[in-house]
DNA sequence: AATTGTTGTTACGCAATCGTCACACGGTTG
DNA sequence: CAACCGTGTGACGATTGCGTAACAACAATT
């Protein structure tokens, strides 16, 4: 019994590229040009999960996905949606919209992959979206935007607190500066900065002792360790 | 009933070295010398198995490869990219392209057919070199950076952390000084093959009782045994 | 217009790391 | 047995990478 996924994109290469790609992994795969095309499909026969384009002719992503959220039969579809910017993020994974997880143009499908995984499996125990990160005597909160420590309030900027979202949803594994550039500042570029270790370092001091949890790992990048 | 390959390099040199020794080892070859031409074997005919080389004139490797991953009729012929750099490798390996292995130039014939020989024989069992490995009481994570004896963390510097990854990677076959160097230093030929020696020492250090894994052929290389 | 806060860039110093050299050791060969 | 070759080992400058601070550009607010 495969699992299926709606795929809803305007653009016929890039629902090629996606598609192919999730038949390979073993999913059933449906798909959608336009908004009232997937909406109409999606009724029809909920998905297992939709991997949603915001940038769409007519009815845009957001609309499309609090749409689905309001009709029971596919309010608990889970979403991950495509070409966010980084500004719409909190947005996108906030309450209002409840996607379950985002990816930036352009993303590799290995990356898309992960996160379908990611989240289908966490449906199969229970656990809820995880909109709430726990490490130890840190907490964050990603759609009230607040990072606690021993329940007292830390005050982040927007990029920081991108920046420490980013690392803690990766926890464990290394995030290169090429990485985090493209990830927290969109840039596609490889210029050759300190703006990472910049932030890192705002980051670290107003995170005081919760700071030990940004590790650097020399000549590769960085990581968040639990 | 023999196997076709289809070898696309713009020099027309390389193409006979690849050519004359795989149809020596009883495939059938088939030729391209740009990506036009490639795509158009391919589609015509789609072999077994695909060398293909990154830089080439107008279409490069990459592109090809895509191309061929989004097309029913061959997207599931497995590819050996030539010549990719050290730092294009996980690029090359992961979904984004596909490619089922990598030489870098210049390349051992013998080489090349044990890496087609491995793929063919591989079969349908789509394996993939896996971001964890396990060797007894060694534990090596690459997305993590990080190596484990029984548990107990390693500290390895970046250089070595890729040196073992990279022995480990080709585990039981003897690599060359200059083919680390260019593995793992990225084709720095100015660079003394007594470095590989050093690095070696300072890796064995600090493995300690793991460094059994590190075999030295004398007069060859080194070698990472199980 | 001035102030405040945020962000990206530049400069610089320190320390980890790297590459090289010289020498020691052991196996190999004649 | 002795000369030789290839590798292990230790040490030492040179380099690189990162943290830090100061600065400039920019936006938001007053």
């Amino acid at each position: 019994m495969k699992l299926k996924i709606l795929v809803v994109d305007d653009e016929p290469e890039a629902v090629e590229l996606v598609e192919f790609n999730l038949k390979q992994a073993g999913y059933a795969v449906m798909t959608a040009a336009d908004g009232a095309e997937a909406l109409k499909k999606a009724r029809a026969q909920p998905p297992d999960l939709i991997v949603l384009d915001v940038l769409l002719p007519e009815m845009n992503g957001f609309e499309i996905c609090k749409t689905l959220r309001l009709e029971p039969a596919t309010a608990r579809v889970p979403v991950i949606m495509l070409t966010a910017k980084a500004a719409e993020i909190d947005r996108v994974l906030g309450l209002e919209l409840g996607a379950d997880d985002y990816l930036t143009k352009p993303f590799s499908p290995r990356e898309l992959l992960l996160r379908i995984k990611k989240i289908l499996t966490r449906g199969q125990t229970g656990e809820k979206p995880c909109d709430q990160m726990r490490f130890g005597d840190l907490l964050i909160d990603v759609p009230r935007h607040l990072a606690n420590w021993k329940g007292k309030p830390i005050e982040l900027t927007a990029t920081e607190f991108k920046l420490l979202t980013l690392l803690a949803q990766r926890a464990g594994r290394v995030q290169s500066r090429d990485h985090l550039l493209r990830d927290v500042w969109e840039y596609d570029s490889l210029i050759d900065t300190r703006t990472v270790d910049t932030h890192m370092r705002r980051l670290r001091e107003k995170l005081g002792p919760a700071s030990k949890h940004l590790d650097t790992v020399r000549g590769v990048g960085y990581r968040f360790v639990e």
